[in-house]
DNA sequence: TAGATTGTTAATCGATTAACAATC
DNA sequence: TAGATTGTTAATCGATTAACAATC
């Protein structure tokens, strides 16, 4: 429905409007206003703003928005008013996690099948859903009209699962194996890689740690020094100097800019 | 070990870098460009130099990059050439399918327990790690070093289970559940919420498709202007108004920019 | 009408890309 | 030394924020 290019940045926080929203709408708020929303959410209301007025104009001036109303617009712009048939590839834990996930189908997301390559896995059925052996994906796209697939299964056997699908005319792929995907222009490939996502908690977990630890130490040298002024008063400046010559050495050349 | 900021862009970028260098390490390479590297994971070399250097400088001129050594240099900057002790709150299938992924360990995440409110899960062991009760959740933090804990409950019970933890003196939560969680600045929260994942997969598929009409119904009035033209080869320019004019009214507002 | 709040333009900020001197 | 490629500065591009006129 959309015309122009939207910005990736923008996209990803539409699902987190209508998340909000729908917290609005079961605590019966009728209207709000850019900057209610956006005390909740902790954005700026002049982003919210921009962001819908990318898809047009779902408020009005001097009364903010409907909730109901731009609930259902945001629905219509991220396509979730729609039906979408989606098979699981690969029916283990995580396959099975997003079978039982009942709050896609309240989206729109219908789970036509899920497939395996192991035989005692094949028969078995998750949520009303069947596991079907991986011989029958091309006819059951077909047959199902399937335009998503979950692809949960190890990275060595995405890329030919991958190929086979878009050959069976896939239009979409939500791809958590840990790799990324060759597919044409027309297929879309949403990548969620959860080894990612724990590497960059690791990350924050350790810089929050080193922030943490340079305050202690700071905060010591403070203590440090306001003892020696207490001791000695003289007070030139040059202590200060000192304290900022104390924190620099850990990694030189990060520490240049 | 890092300085300065570094913004988020460049640290999700990170894993993606270490994960590439994984596999040239496995392809046996033994150096690479960044231009090399820019073509591969089809972003631009100067991306590629830049997000490094914020952390020192790790290739050579006229040489490249050693990709051991930038492997084991990125895996320290995110921290996962350490131990981090993790649990899991929620032992359905997605807390499974975390424990079960076993290359987590491999990276120094190292799953110390799992814990569920369902009695009937508790006692069951998942890859040698048993299913407790959520009632011993702050002895076994205090007593285990727990660092992380990821959560994969209900949106419902989440706030509550994260107040537990902050207050248990847990690092940092890997957050499953459908809802922001509030905690106190020193403590880390990574989303994962595979909901919104679904809905840009959503509007992303549907644009895609927009797009494949537009493009379709344009070659189909080009096709009808050919004839046309063959018809009454008249051609004063006109017509080529007619079709930009023709694309627009589908929605008026994001056409004017 | 007066007050509130949007839609939108302009200003700022940050991130990406290009270019090139430094140097292996 | 000549060639290659980094590290880094400068230029460009895009996204966010601020400001305010339009308007409900």
């Amino acid at each position: 429905m959309e015309q122009k290019e939207i910005s990736k940045a923008v996209i990803s926080r539409l699902p987190r409007y209508y998340r909000y929203l729908g917290e609005l709408l079961e605590e019966g708020v009728e209207r709000i206003s850019s900057n209610e929303l956006s005390i909740r959410m902790k954005v700026t209301a002049s982003q919210i703003r921009q962001d819908l007025n990318n898809f047009g104009g779902f408020g009005q001036q001097g009364y903010g928005y409907n909730v109901k109303y731009l609930y259902t617009e945001i629905a219509r712009i991220l396509g979730i008013d729609r039906q979408h048939n989606l098979i699981i590839i690969g029916a283990g834990n995580l396959g099975q996690a997003i079978a039982n996930y009942t709050n896609f189908e309240r989206r729109g997301f219908i789970i036509k099948g899920m497939f395996d390559v192991n035989p005692r896995l094949v028969g078995l059925v998750v949520r009303g859903v069947e596991i079907r052996g991986i011989e029958d994906l091309e006819q059951f796209i077909r047959d199902n009209e399937v335009q998503i697939a979950a692809l949960t299964i190890p990275k060595s056997k995405a890329p030919e699962i991958a190929d086979r699908l878009v050959k069976a005319g896939i239009k979409a792929i939500w791809n958590f194996a840990h790799t990324d995907l060759q597919v044409p222009d027309d297929v879309v490939v949403e990548n969620v890689h959860l080894s990612e996502s724990l590497m960059r908690l690791s990350y924050r977990v350790c810089s929050m740690q080193d922030q943490l630890e340079r305050e202690r130490a700071a905060k010591a040298r403070e203590a440090a020094k306001k003892e020696e002024n207490e001791a000695q008063p003289a007070g030139s400046g040059k202590e200060e100097q000192d304290v900022r010559e104390a924190q620099a050495p850990v990694q030189e050349r990060t520490q240049q800019k």
